[in-house]
DNA sequence: GGACCGATTTCATGATGTGAAATCCGCGCT
DNA sequence: AGCGCGGATTTCACATCATGAAATCGGTCC
């Protein structure tokens, strides 16, 4: 093999399989390209020799991993991919790739952070991270809870249902008042949802604790579907209108970092 | 390495990377166990070493193909899968795997066959197939038709749209009448396609040409969105209900087998 | 606390992936 | 048609790299 490898790429030698960490890079590289790839192209993409590139090809092609494309010497993604893909289990692998986000979201917005899903008419908190300030608001912590009509993360998983959905989560948990801003009104609660879903962020102002407010966004999945919600609790002495638009803008990039949407398109080809 | 090998596995060994091979086994192997797995879970259904398992764990998890589950020990399909499925062009790759099942439906049916796809509001004939009979169907070839109204493969495709967008599709190319039977009004129509989504399959009773009976089925996307539709034209003399029974029962199973939904659970694991 | 079970790492060995070169194949040009 | 070129395939000898036996680590259950 080449012997004037040297400097060529950085030394990191990492413990993994040369052949197997080159496989991927050829799926991303088509991945990236959109629609059909020549041989040519992947090879130029990866450095990589033609022949190596279609040894890797062919073992792709071998599993439908990799078609071939319309046109001869083409090539295409396979569907064996998204049977692949259909096994993801996206909320299962959410908290892992959810926790360095939420500790980004912390450090930034120095509040209290949280991750939630709704599973089994409940909605579920899985992930935490507290505020970095003296006064540290103790709002709902990891496991269920039935006041998803009067926090922020509960409206963002309401706000991605249908108004069937919503009104029988209302008659089934009743829509307990925890304040004096509580809103028990399924109608009113509606109305609510529909202005999130516009604004793309959801708020309880001291609907669930005096005191405390906070902020919601959705993570969604490639389909749109909201499958999660994170949220920013804030003490009301902290929350002014400015600190309010930091904490709503953060918030929503973060879900959006979180929201699964296609291959990072940093390096987008040039031809 | 193994030198005992000899008859282990079969003697078929293509011009595969041996490496790439197995780790996109293990990718498979840990869709099919559904949810959270063990190395040894992998290595028994693979019979691999644990050593050479993990090292391809290692691999695909240094690029989010694999992910640590939550108990220590556990490994679960990553994000980046679902990232590579987005940029599968399900449509594109779409003809390659229905030829083979366009070509058994058409030796089953004896049948002409026929696929399609809705693109920019029209509807586009991808593949063919002529009927294996000296009387021969001359129904649309390939390309763009303005007849969704009229035939099978046309109302397959409508009856995954909303209302409006068939209402607009109407408006936009006309219902134009090709014989007797064509259906000229928009809320028969719409009647007709809510009583195909309940049945799973579209008809064309004489509707686009006078003598030529169409059967339609669907194609779905993993989230059951329609992307292409299938179907069998029969000449009126051989469209008894016996033989129609059958063309409906094998247009469905081909339309649901073109459908992507998860893996091959064939060789589901006992444990 | 100790023994077991399974995951992880190490390391030497040679089987296996690699890439230079040869070949094939389709397409455009004369 | 025939030729020549650009790219995709295939071949094949070499040494790199994947491999798996064995050692180590790390928890968990007695």
């Amino acid at each position: 093999m080449t012997q004037i490898e040297a400097e060529a790429s950085p030394p990191q030698a990492d413990r993994t399989i040369q052949s197997v960490d080159r496989a991927l890079s050829v799926l991303e590289t088509i991945a990236r390209r959109r629609g059909e790839v020549t041989l040519q192209q992947i090879c130029e993409d990866l450095e990589l020799n033609a022949s190596t590139c279609h040894h890797i090809l062919r073992t792709l092609m071998a599993r439908n991993y990799v078609r071939p494309g319309t046109a001869r010497g083409r090539y295409m993604l396979g569907s064996q991919i998204v049977m692949l893909a259909e096994a993801v289990n996206v909320k299962a692998e959410l908290p892992g790739r959810a926790k360095p986000v939420m500790d980004e979201l912390n450090r930034v917005t120095e509040e209290a952070v949280h991750l939630a899903v709704f599973d089994r008419d409940e909605m579920i908190t899985l992930v935490k991270r507290e505020a970095r300030h003296a006064l540290k608001v103790d709002s709902g912590s990891i496991g269920k809870s039935r006041a998803m009509h009067a926090t922020a993360t509960g409206k963002v998983l309401l706000s991605g249902m249908s108004e069937e959905e919503v009104r029988r989560l209302c008659t089934l948990h009743g829509m307990a008042r925890f304040t004096v801003n509580t809103c028990t009104d399924p109608e009113a609660l509606l109305a609510e949802l529909e202005q999130d879903r516009a604004r793309g962020f959801s708020e309880d102002r001291e609907e669930f604790q005096l005191y405390v407010v906070c902020t919601g966004a959705a993570v969604r999945d490639p389909a749109g579907r909201i499958i999660a919600s994170l949220s920013v609790s804030t003490p009301i002495n902290r929350a002014t209108e400015a600190h309010l638009g930091l904490v709503r803008r953060e918030v929503m990039a973060a879900g959006r970092k979180l929201s699964l949407t296609s291959l990072d398109m940093s390096e987008v080809p040039s031809s």
